[in-house]
DNA sequence: ATCTATTCTGAACCACAGTTCACCTTGATG
DNA sequence: CATCAAGGTGAACTGTGGTTCAGAATAGAT
């Protein structure tokens, strides 16, 4: 098999700072930001952009990625607690606020993902947050303080139709909303 | 006061049509669709389009415009029917749910009409939803199987976040899962 | 039937955003 | 230090889609 030889130093400079630089700009300004802009913000020429990603599409998949990666380190981290003892509804509702929260700031971001559509996504680390949500949502249905017919996808659902694009007090007033039909209001019977 | 000539008959037929048609494309196809596929589609040339509607945001706001009015029809209907006898609560829950449906087919029109943002859309129409669902919420609450702290603010926000491009056993289930967050599972104390 | 203001037509215009490419720069290898 | 391929540059290209406008057509009034 040819070894491929390595990347050349400054093109890996480079290419972290156009995803730096990607990432501000599309929570900035949408994820309609010209690549010319995006390029004169990471400090490169246009060129350089469609060297390391051969499309735009490429490009804001990639922001989505490290995006996902995020979330799913914050899910992980959830459930760490869990087993550390904490509530795991209550892990459960923080986190989807925080994501709430998180995507209100990149809600461009989650505009970019929309119109990326069902496209790739890396499914590795989108797996690697489903797995740690249910997870968090089984603990939560042991405890049966989650309601028994709660899934992941119920998760990605509201995830996906959180109102991003809303002032705080709205979004808190959705989760309010929401949560109710997440969590069980009555315990079993005992307790 | 100088009174304007009447338009001409073939204006009118014209203004319908095109409305018409770009109902139907923007529903098919997505607020992106060209001028000119809309043109064609009502029997008519570009020129024609921009006689009626300076811009194209103009073109995509009557058409948002008369689907909020179909919304408000809606709405008006189910709180005769609350006059009537029906529950509420009930009547509320499947608005909702006839209002997410339907948006679902024009999820397209939704879409526009989040492109247009918090822009024009006739108050007047808008007020009179408005006005209805608010009278059908307080009519629920007074049954008390609706939660006091319920707005007509809450509605729009389901709404407005509303999963409308799911298929429909995404859309049904959260339906379920937004319901609980409106209405009381356990009536006050009596009964 | 004639006439004119209104409306229609559609080729052409324009601005913008993604993309390409011929040429220059530079990091790494020997 | 010499060499050269990987990498960078940015002006120019391209395609798309909204918008315009001069001339043709026509409804409606006289």
């Amino acid at each position: 098999m040819s070894q491929a030889r390595a990347p050349r130093a400054d093109a890996v400079r480079n290419r972290k700072k156009i995803l730096t630089a990607a990432g501000e700009q599309i929570t900035a300004h949408g994820p309609d930001v010209g690549m010319d802009e995006i390029a004169a913000a990471a400090g490169v020429a246009v060129g350089t952009l469609y060297r390391h990603f051969p499309t735009k599409t490429d490009l804001v998949a990639a922001v989505v990625a490290e995006y996902v990666a995020r979330v799913a380190d914050d899910a992980e981290a959830a459930l760490e607690r869990v087993t550390g003892g904490t509530r795991a509804a209550d892990e459960l509702t923080a986190f989807l606020g925080r994501v709430v929260e998180a995507s209100a700031a990149d809600r461009a971001v989650k505009a970019a993902a929309q119109a990326l559509g069902a496209e790739p996504v890396d499914h590795a680390t989108e797996d690697r947050a489903g797995a740690a949500v249910a997870a968090l949502i089984r603990a939560g249905q042991a405890d049966g303080d989650i309601h028994p017919d709660v899934t992941v996808n119920d998760i990605y659902l509201l995830f996906s139709t959180a109102p991003t694009d809303q002032p705080p007090a709205a979004r808190n007033r959705w989760l309010t909303l929401v949560t109710p039909g997440l969590t069980t209001a009555r315990p079993p019977a005992s307790s």
